[in-house]
Parts: C-alpha cells; sequence; structure tokens
DNA sequence: CCTAAAGTTTAGCATAGGCTAACTTATATG
DNA sequence: CATATAAGTTAGCCTATGCTAAACTTTAGG
C-alpha cells in the first residue's frame, strides 16, 4: 500500500509476458464463437440420429432458447457453411457440419467418459462436460483418454 | 442482473429430459457472463498483489483488448459492484470483488495442478485451465483436489 | 513550471445472441 | 377438403463485448 510507484521506472513495467500471456484469453475468446456453432450442430446431428430429422422446435426446446433465437443462428451457420435448410422445412448438416459434430460429439463423450472415471457423479458429469468441452485442447484430450485406459 | 441459473442446474436431479437437458445450455450461458468479469477481477487481483495496483492499459495488455474495452466493462462490473475506480486513477476491488477474485484463482490453481497432474505441458495446462476454470462445479474441483492427493 | 508522452475516457460503430409479438405456412383431423 | 393448430419466420428491441479515433488528464523531465 504504501510503495512508493511514482518513482518507478514505468517502462519497465511491461514485462514481456503479457502478450504471451493474452494469448490464453484470446484462445478462450474464439472458443466462444465457435462453441455454439458446435452446440447447435451437435445437437443436430443428434436429432438426425435420434428421430430422422431435426426441426427448429426441438433444437430450441432442448437449447432452452427461444425459437426465433434458433432461427437467426441458423441464418448464420448456413452462411459459414455447416447447415442447409429449405423455409419452413427440417434443417440438415453440411459434410463440413457433419465433421464438427462428429467431432464435438467425439469429444463430449471422452470428457463426460472422464469426469465419471474420476468419480463425479452423473449428473455432473453431464453438465460440467457441456461447458468444458469447448475448452480442451487436443493435448489435454489424449492425457483424458490415457487416464481412461489405465484407470 | 442475470438469473441464477448455475444454482438451478445444480439442483436439478431428475433424468435427462429436453427441459432438463436444456438446463445445461443454460448453466453454461450463464456462466459466460459471470466469465468475464470473474477473469477482470482475477487478473486486477493479481496486479494489485503483483505490482501494488492495477491500471486499465496493464489488464488492456494482459487480456489482450483494446483499453477502450476495459474502461466499459470496469463500468458495468462497477454497477453490480465489484470494482471502484475514480476517474483517471487505479482500479480497486470491493469486498465482493475480492471474495470473487480469490474463489477464481483457487479454482484456476487446481484447474492448473491438476492438469498438470495429468500430464499435459505447462503451456497446455496454462492456457486449457483459462478455458475450463470457468465451467467446474465444486463437485467436480472436489474430485480433482482427491486425485491430486492420491496422484 | 511547462510541455510532450503516456494513460484514460468518450463517442460512435459492428456483431452476436437473447427476447416477444405478429405474421405466414404446413399439416392433421373432423 | 377445410380449417384449426402447430411450426416456422420476420420485425424490432435489448445487452454484452469488441473495435478505432479523437478528446481529455496526469505525470515525467527538461
Amino acid at each position: 500500500m504504501a510503495f512508493d510507484w511514482k518513482h518507478m521506472a514505468l517502462k519497465s513495467r511491461k514485462g514481456p509476458s503479457a502478450k504471451i500471456r493474452s494469448a490464453a484469453f484470446r484462445r478462450v475468446r474464439a472458443d466462444h464463437s465457435a462453441e455454439l456453432a458446435e452446440d447447435y450442430v451437435e445437437m443436430i446431428a443428434d436429432l438426425i440420429d435420434d428421430r430422422g430429422e431435426a426441426r427448429c422446435t426441438d433444437v430450441a426446446m432442448r437449447l432452452g432458447v427461444a425459437n426465433a433465437t434458433v432461427v437467426k443462428t441458423l441464418k448464420r451457420l448456413q452462411t459459414i457453411g455447416l447447415v442447409t435448410q429449405e423455409p419452413y422445412r427440417a434443417i440438415f448438416l453440411t459434410t463440413e457440419g457433419w465433421k464438427m459434430a462428429d467431432d464435438a460429439r467425439r469429444r463430449h463423450a471422452l470428457v463426460e467418459k472422464f469426469l465419471l472415471a474420476l468419480g463425479v457423479s452423473q449428473e455432473t458429469a453431464r453438465i460440467d462436460s457441456e461447458g468444458i468441452e469447448h475448452h480442451v485442447s487436443v493435448e489435454t484430450l489424449r492425457a483424458m483418454a490415457k487416464f481412461l485406459v489405465r484407470s
């Protein structure tokens, strides 16, 4: 508190680590834009597999958002080439979309299994894996897989 | 501000129906609003401990965002009672702010240590823990702590 | 003690994601 | 086969988070 900052050399305050450190936060922010897309695509894939087609309403209900929100987001997903849809019709995934969905599902399943193996409840594993799956690097995924094998 | 979906989600113990399932996504969305606040507060706490005071520029640099963005976000954090600041002066944490910061740091440190114990590199542990720390429930944190003890 | 550099704030813009209400289209049933 | 209801869409609003450029305040140093 009583430190005299006025007489410190201000130029030396910016360490070279600041730039490096900020990369982690940039990564998290970048993840966020991809996150929603992954959730949608993963859910659409599940719906198609489960019941033959994915409808707006089902996606809205499962995500817990309004119908109009889904419609708006699907437009964005269409422009970036992940889904296709005719007005008033069901939703389909592009090849790109299927690739992302399968990837997300694999990751999701692995994280959930890992949490269960760690000893948390089914309920918590389900909820936490939903939040965590988007932030796990390939290296960490591999470490989780290894843990599953030897446990 | 935002409704406390975090708590809601943690309390639900019923089967994975669509309605319940959507709680996980609500929880993730609720986390997102808190996430930024936690990152700011945690970083401000670190800056105060490291060098006696937290300035806009340092926060901006470490987070990798523009100065103006920090100023705007700090206004929000002020209105929700986490920080205080006089114009053109350093940033301070309220009691509430310190509580959140300490909590975030504890969680962050635990997740990072856990990842290291799992066998990932220092670099990956640092980056992944940044993304994961906000999505880990108390139950999972306890499981991670237990793992650290017996490993 | 004055001035230039460094730091902070304001203004104005963009995008993403959320909502409700009102409208349009598809479909299921009497 | 006509129409009520379910499903999808549009319009318009809000908040959060980012940005740049310009204006303003503090402070270091001559």
